[in-house]
DNA sequence: ATATTCAATCGCAATATTGCGATTGAATAA
DNA sequence: TTATTCAATCGCAATATTGCGATTGAATAT
């Protein structure tokens, strides 16, 4: 490859691309609009309510958990996860930020 | 592969993927911020603001014109960047229906 | 004409990702 | 015990990505 330039980055970029990244994808959005609408799903409600194997679905739940941007927790026989509310505020708050700076100097930008 | 199966995916889910795919690099949320900050650059300003190859800027700014974030504009000999303001506008107002649809509903989310 | 100076593209090697079937593991049910 | 039922992991084939050197192309200098 061309392995990329972490160190040239700050922290906050990186944390913000590896987070993005994770969200980067529409079986994860539709995973986190699904956990939203429901509070909390076990993997099966997930197999049920998108069409994706469940195999496809535990590694999605695994790339958003390394994410940090949810959380699992063991719940009898299932894991049942949900959103994780810090990382989500904080994600939010970030790209609030990277949004809210730019004020469109109109008609001259280029 | 595993192709991704954007067929089972409103458009919705499918652009938001598209474009925050985009902005998940480092290099590329260094360049979108030097784009915001300075309001518009050429390809070799950001050369020299980010320690990385004119070839791998090149690649990058390709790619956020791809996902329509940015728009280049020709300026004699170079070329002018700068955020596309519609889209950004979109995008920023899509993340924010996103994330404020999730009203932690604290300490019982698991 | 020749050199310079940009941005864009090509080509490539080194991974990374995606989706899924198959397997494993853990917990309960019969 | 044996069967069932989950989630997680492994392994794999088919791309996709990343970074960069090298090349190309276009426009201006000398």
């Amino acid at each position: 490859m061309g392995i990329t330039k972490t160190e040239i980055f700050t922290d906050e970029q990186n944390r913000l691309a590896i987070q993005l990244k994770a969200i980067a994808h529409p079986a994860r959005i539709a995973i986190l609009q699904e956990l939203i609408k429901a509070n909390a799903c076990v993997c099966g409600d997930l197999v049920g309510e998108l069409g994706l194997a469940q195999a496809t679905i535990s590694q999605h739940l695994k790339e958003l958990k390394n994410a940090g941007l949810i959380q699992g927790t063991i719940e009898g026989v299932n894991v049942c996860y949900c959103i994780e509310p810090t990382a989500w505020k904080n994600l939010q708050d970030e790209l609030n930020g990277l949004f809210s700076s730019y004020q469109c100097g109109n008609q001259n930008c280029c």
